[in-house]
DNA sequence: AAAAATATGTTGCATTTACAACAATATTAT
DNA sequence: ATAATATTGTTGTAAATGCAACATATTTTT
């Protein structure tokens, strides 16, 4: 049946979207197993937030690569819990809302990373540290390639 | 602010999840620009079925990883559309709803990739292929571990 | 033979997501 | 100075997605 063609499932495309499918789905597993109470879009948000402290909502949209609405959504939750702290600031002379962490988010932050940091190791360790690392080089390389030719309004 | 700490925007989920999210994007845009008449779903699911003749309906949906719901779905819209007829048949003594691509979903099939093809090759070419091999194979070696650990039923 | 478990597909619903429209303010162009 | 454009964030809505429940049929267990 198969013929020369590069079919879907043969493609680099295909298999991107599959194990991102994958890897988000054993992500969310794993949190729920571990009964953190944030989602992972909370928590790349938290821990993005902790080592850009005052950065400003678009800018974190940007960075997580989330829309502006949703990105709004999930720091109300953030900050609904305590996570994070948001305030009126002003950037290039605009009024922004800029964010940063709060103790106690640090504190969850920290948490959430020593619970999840050997399960996740679990899943990599089968694979060499150079190959891993060679793999993220060129996605990276791929992305900002995508990123030239897609059109984004965030 | 950095510290030695892996965080989330310098993992390899991220590199994983952004990149694969752009080229959705990518390809999305592509193909309402090219004012393709399929979704990309749907384009996966027929392209899937043309090399996979005969193949059921949660075969299917393991290949594309979708669950069952939805690959019904997609199937119903391409049914509809013609590109595809689906017939009941048995596996393993089972009633299961086998399908195949009609010629009107073959000679559509080509089209697309003959549109698309351009395009896409423009993304990669970039990047050697030596380098997109190495990312693939890797990419399924680190998909499969992921596959032993995440609970899927299908 | 009856009951429990398994395989397959469909339907309904709740969540997620993206996109468009809007509001407010600041900058740039005319 | 006034109008047009740009930046940022919020709200509303429609589409996609996944999950749970159901329906049906078959196999396995008791």
């Amino acid at each position: 049946m198969k013929d020369c063609k590069l079919h879907y499932t043969d493609s680099i495309h295909y298999e991107l979207e599959q194990t991102s499918r994958l890897m988000k789905k054993v992500t969310t597993q794993l949190f729920e197993k571990l009964e953190i109470g944030l989602s992972i879009d909370e928590y790349a948000a938290l821990d993005t937030v902790s080592v850009n402290a005052g950065i400003c909502q678009r800018d974190l949209a940007k960075l997580i690569l989330k829309d502006r609405a949703n990105t709004g959504r999930i720091l109300d939750s953030l900050e609904q819990k305590g996570f994070i702290t948001r305030f009126i600031d002003t950037k290039n002379n605009r009024l922004v809302k800029k964010m940063g962490i709060t103790e106690r988010g640090l504190k969850e932050l920290d948490t959430i990373n020593k619970k999840v940091k050997q399960y996740l190791e679990s899943v990599t360790k089968k694979i060499s540290d150079e190959d891993i690392e060679r793999v993220q080089e060129t996605l990276k390389s791929f992305r900002l390639e995508l990123e030239k030719v897609v059109e984004i309004n965030i």
